[in-house]
DNA sequence: ATGAAAGCGCTAACAG
DNA sequence: CTGTTAGCGCTTTCAT
């Protein structure tokens, strides 16, 4: 049995006769043969690799979430993810050649702010992305992000409903894609509801807990306060929430409150959180999918796809304060 | 210039002219120039890849903090990470065969349960593994986890400071190695503070906010509760609060309640968790440090640290309340 | 339907 | 100090 017709076995070539196939399978099954997959990639054929590449380091609260619908959907097609880098860490690093060195037949992007030169370089570069959160497309290139303008303006449209009139917001990191998006959604869903938003009423964070907290303090220190407030992120509205206990506003009373994310945290802060919730996994997976294709057929189209969100109403929001 | 004068250079053969050398590098760098790793691979050098192992699957909310450190670590020695499975989602996925057709030269195993077949599998097939909390040692193989037992010694001798008398305990999974650890640890804290639990003072849970919900009622519906309890985890320590809220018992004046771990969560739950802090990013660069060192020394002996923790204290914690 | 042979890009041993 | 050569484990022609 020559080592030729093995491998013919293993890569479902039909030139093969069933009897050979068969007793080389079980031969594979008894040894625990699998091949070498170094050598496989050094004969130019697929190296099975996807490699993810991340500007946000990985503190982001729900990339694990997004890393296990992804593990998930290479797992079934069969391949193997690899960590290349954090981009911030080490600007001089050259993801591309690190790609090309590794044979990466595809790449994960995560965590680009928008019109960043390395997000170009790596659609320049030819290699297959596809980039979570950030709307990119090039020859073989494409994106899924959450539909984070028509969230907000769901956000905005649920509150006006409650009967909130002054409806302020915390914007997350401008320059960001998912920031300006929230941001736009914000602006339309007032519009759409017939409220014109005052200058003062936006405030501009960076989604951190931090910044969240201080814009409300801010809010707060205005001569007629919002009676409900939209924040960019889940991290922003709990240190918005944070602000308005130590100001003793009661919310959902005085205040409501909306995050975005859905993350840990927002089950368990008092009263829960309301927010937006992305569903992260179903992002990792149909990156994935996306991904795959892109690989598979070299001429197809850059795949662009919004997934929807889903509002979860939990106790800091309630209808407008009479009078307010 | 010949390919292996080339070569020479990039592994720092010291018998090449300066001239040449300087030659060679400058080209490198020109053409971008990075060497096929599955090339390198293959002719039995090293392959510079680490394999992560994980049982639990990435729920686990440290496990991205672990990943920071890992990758820091992994990258200032030359090292990529793939991620080569969750062992529970596919049992019948043969790990060592997966190593070995990628060349991993180590892997870190994290979020095994203490005996577990996989665990020994690893150890037995000879591949370099530093196990993560599971103290698990062999030929190749060696450990570090925080120190679990004295955290939670700490904590109630900590507690038995404040004047509480009666501290009960949430277990976490029984099986696991941490959980045992810190079981042990609540155990040997309470006899060196010349206490000793009743049997219905230690609830066994599995770490998760539902366990520590339902453990905490149990010890609420006590003819004479505790007052003060220590949890094997936040999250149910989270769990344990929030029972706590709902039957009206405040803490801390009535209560105390610590943590282990100090996730996100514990800082934004009211009030905010005391708890014991696992440095996890610190956790995962000696998990490289020791696991690089497994690798490049065949001979040298198992190594197993054990690192200390912080206990942070917070708002859940206070002095025992007057004839309780 | 099977096997022999070439070669992927590199490193290691050896010759010059 | 440099270049030539063999071969890592596989896939892919091309004969048989």
């Amino acid at each position: 049995m020559s080592v030729a017709t093995v491998s013919k076995v293993l890569n479902d070539y039909t030139t093969v006769s069933r009897a050979t196939r068969e007793k080389v399978l079980a031969l594979v099954a008894e040894m625990q043969f699998r091949p070498n997959e170094a050598a496989r990639s050094l004969v130019g054929r697929r190296s099975m690799t996807i490699g993810i590449l991340l500007t946000t380091g990985l503190s982001n609260p729900f990339f694990v979430h997004l890393l296990g619908g992804i593990d998930e959907a290479l797992k079934e097609r069969g391949y193997d993810l690899i960590y290349l880098a954090q981009l911030s860490a080490h600007p001089e690093y050259n993801f591309v050649q690190h790609c090309r060195s590794r044979n990466v037949e595809g790449v994960l992007a995560f965590g680009f702010q928008l019109g960043e030169l390395d997000a170009d370089k790596l659609v320049a570069s030819g290699i297959p992305t596809l980039f979570i959160d950030l709307n990119l497309t090039g020859e073989r290139a494409g994106y899924v992000s959450s539909d984070n303008k028509e969230a907000v303006q769901g956000a905005v449209r649920y509150l006006h409903e409650l009967g909130h009139r002054r409806i302020a917001y915390v914007a997350g990191l401008p320059g960001s894609y998912v920031g300006e998006r929230r941001l736009a959604g914000y602006r339309e869903g007032m519009a759409a509801a017939g409220l014109i938003p005052r200058p003062d009423d936006i405030v501009v964070g960076d989604f951190t807990q931090e910044t969240g907290y201080r814009a409300m303090r801010q809010l707060l220190a205005l001569a007629e306060r919002p009676t409900a407030v939209v924040c960019g992120s889940d991290k922003a509205a709990i240190g918005a929430l944070q602000a308005a206990r130590e100001a003793g506003v009661a919310v959902p009373d005085e205040l409501s409150v909306v995050g975005f994310d859905d993350i840990d945290e927002a089950r368990v802060v008092h009263p829960p959180l309301t927010t937006v919730r992305q569903d992260m996994p179903a992002l990792g997976r149909l990156a994935v999918e996306l991904l795959d294709r892109l690989i598979a057929e070299p001429g197809s189209p850059a795949p662009s796809v919004i997934v929807p969100t889903t509002l979860v109403v939990r106790g800091t929001t309630g209808a407008a304060p009479m009078g307010g």
